[in-house]
RNA sequence: GCCCCGGUAGCUCAGCGGUAGAGCAACCGCUUCGUAAGCGGUAGGUCGUUGGUUCAAAUCCGACUCGGGGCACCA
């Protein structure tokens, strides 16, 4: 009898004794009624199994509750679960595919002839809170693997049956029924549906292809979004409402700071506001590169087809390049890149070891035919300017160059107001050029190098450059939302290719190895994360115009003219505002605009020689003397890192 | 590129078989006013383009185009 006692131990240490193998629902209910009432899983040995899953062995054992990360997620793979079963009530002769849980919540991918309307979403989401309440029992059933084949086809669920046969032999199939609801699934899952609770929403329909291949049927895909309960689904409505208040395109149009055309789908109009930033941001880099000892080029757009050639681009990316002719029938591609000018830069003389690092520097207008679904607003474009510069050197000089590189980026993304950056290693991709043996070199080179400058990296496996393998810096904004914008990828192929050489201390020639790198990866796409980021509220120093002095009435005109002259002469972005409105209309009117400091000027101020100021969002105003005021807004509108 | 949804005045939107409307913005007056919308008036649209159905199309159907949400792509 006594060799039958079941011992589980806690996560905080604490033992349990069962006269018997028991099940996880009895642990929580022996350790307090409250867990046992949040209990949806439970973790046995380190693995995540269903509550109902009988423990025989001592193990270690933790209660997992809804509302942990692991809980959370069982919840949304229900959610899942709880839809396709709903839509196969309300739609037999739809078939089920895959639907697994995600950040937010869950999706599931359905084959149907008919397209799914919004108002099915409706009728969908309603089966699916019946189906919540009918509470049904979820049990988990092991089958024999061509029992479940046939089963799956004998319902006509194709894709279903065609899955489970691509799964290795031996174990059995694991699948689980809820109700008349039969899905092949790994689990785990809730003990019943009533457990998924209400707080759950449907999104939208999409196309998705199926096992993720265009060459494959295209699925309908419904996702929703779930949650733990009804505060944390209206929160993370709330941030989408956010998102959508605080999206660039919307922002560069209320600002009139750019707009898009159908007369150049893909590229930016920028109105002059927007340029103002644009310029604002292309020299503040400027100047911290100058200072980082890089040097400015600028190469041409139109490159021939020989070099493309050379380079490998026009073997591997000419679906993505524009390629134009010249009248003498010579071929030419506007550059997607701008590393194989700097090549020819570079090599246009010879070099020596002594000049190494060279690093060439270009703000440079690349053109990519992306694919029409892959546009969005400003973010993704198919004319765009790279802050691209490539570093010339030795070797022995990659693992220096790539710190300082680091440490750059670092601190530019610290003056625009991001501290939270990861680093992502990718290396090789299957299609690449190179040898093995220079990849070996590279990547381990790059490692060392990250490693050397003390930062922390997450792998992503073979998403590299087909040239080299790079890492990644996801920076995250306001909303808590990751951008990848920085990269630094190390190359040995393209000066190999383009065949750049330097002369060594030994009088022979040497390849130099290439980094390839950029901080804000696309100006336009960056200038998107900072409208959104920043919810078009810029810093001082950002912002295209800094200040509006407003007049209270005509009487002040002429004075609130002179304060504009005072900020405009030490180089403050200001716009006069003397018009016959009431102040409290052009406060709003310039609250909307988001113009961080006004200055209004009324009678009193135009007798003492003085401005209230007043900032963007803020109740009250300041009153000072015109030349203090004039001042401290100069101190507060330098640019950061230029001292 | 693929699937679904959408395109009405500069913007936000109503109209959804009987021939185009509102608010804001613009323009013109009046108002000179102390911190997020003073008042009045005027002008503005071949209803994305194009073909079809109909006595009649912004409205129904097709194609194209642009946009949106995804998928795929992202050197």
């Amino acid at each position: 009898m006594s060799e039958n006692k079941i011992a589980v131990t806690l996560p905080d240490g604490k033992r349990l004794e069962f006269a018997g193998p028991v099940g996880g629902g009895e642990i929580a209910a022996a350790i307090g009624r409250g867990l046992a009432k949040a209990a949806v899983a439970v973790r046995v040995d380190g693995q995540v199994r269903d509550l109902a899953t009988v423990i025989d062995h001592n193990a270690s054992i933790a209660i997992v509750t809804r509302d942990s990360p692991e809980g959370l997620e069982i919840l949304r793979h229900d959610a899942a679960h709880v839809m396709a079963e709903a839509v196969k009530e309300l739609y037999p002769d739809t078939q089920v595919t895959f639907g697994p849980a995600t950040e937010t919540g869950f999706y599931y991918d359905f084959a149907r002839s008919e397209p799914f309307t919004p108002e099915d979403l409706e009728k969908i989401e309603a089966r699916m809170r019946e189906i919540v309440k009918r509470d049904e029992k979820i049990t988990r059933e092991i089958w024999d693997r061509n029992a479940a084949i046939s089963y799956f086809r004998s319902i006509e669920e194709t894709y279903k049956a065609e899955y489970i046969g691509e799964i290795p032999d031996g174990a059995g199939i694991s699948l689980y029924r809820q109700g008349d609801f039969i899905d092949l699934c790994v689990g785990p899952h809730l003990p019943s549906t009533g457990h998924l609770g209400q707080a759950f929403k449907l999104m939208n329909v999409a196309g998705a292809y199926w096992r993720g291949d265009p060459k494959n049927a295209q699925l309908q895909r419904i996702s929703g979004t779930a949650w733990a309960d009804q505060s944390e689904l209206d929160r993370y409505l709330f941030q989408l409402e956010e998102a959508e208040r605080r999206d660039h395109r919307r922002i560069g149009r209320e600002l009139d700071l750019f707009h898009i055309g159908e007369e150049a789908v893909g590229s930016v109009f920028w109105h002059p506001k927007g340029w103002k930033l644009f310029r604002i941001i292309e020299n503040y880099l400027r100047m911290r590169l100058d200072k980082a000892g890089y040097l400015e080029v600028k190469g041409p757009q139109l490159l021939d087809r020989s070099l493309w050639e050379a380079s490998g681009h026009w073997e591997k990316f000419r679906e993505n390049m524009f390629i134009a002719e010249s009248r003498d029938d010579k071929v030419l591609a506007l550059k997607p890149m701008n590393c194989p000018g700097h090549v020819l830069i570079f090599r246009n003389r010879l070099h020596s070891y002594r000049e190494l690092p060279l690093r060439l520097a270009e703000f440079g207008s690349c053109h990519r035919n992306e694919p029409s679904g892959a546009l969005h607003g400003i973010m993704r474009v198919r004319a765009f300017t790279q802050d691209d510069a490539h570093i010339f050197c030795t070797e022995d000089q990659v693992t220096a160059e790539s710190i300082a590189f680091c440490n750059l980026l670092l601190s530019v993304y610290r003056d625009f107001g991001f501290d939270d950056v990861a680093i992502k290693f990718a290396d090789r991709p299957p299609v690449r050029a190179g040898s093995d043996e220079v990849w070996d070199r590279a990547e381990a080179a790059l490692r060392d190098a990250v490693q050397a400058a003390g930062l922390s990296y997450a792998l992503n496996p073979g998403e590299g450059a087909f040239y080299g393998p790079k890492l990644e810096f996801v920076l995250r904004d306001a909303l808590g939302r990751d951008w990848q914008c920085g990269t630094l990828q190390l190359d040995f192929v393209l000066p190999e290719r383009l065949d750049a050489s330097y002369v060594g201390e030994d009088g022979a020639r040497h390849r130099p190895a290439m980094l390839h790198r950029a901080i804000f990866g696309s100006l336009e796409r960056f200038i998107g994360v900072l409208i959104e980021h920043y919810a078009g509220r810029f810093p001082l120093w950002l912002a295209p115009v800094q200040i509006v002095v407003a007049s209270i009435s005509a009487e002040a005109a002429d004075y609130a003219a002179e304060v504009a002259r005072e900020c405009a002469e030490v180089g403050l972005r200001v716009e006069l505002d003397s018009g016959n409105e009431k102040i409290t209309y052009k406060v709003r009117e310039h609250s909307l605009a988001k113009v961080p400091v006004m200055l209004v000027v009324g009678r009193r101020e135009a007798a003492n020689r003085s401005v209230a100021l007043r900032r963007l969002g803020g109740k009250d105003q300041e009153d000072l003397a015109l030349g203090e005021a004039v001042a401290r807004l100069k101190r507060e509108a330098a640019v950061p890192s230029s001292s």
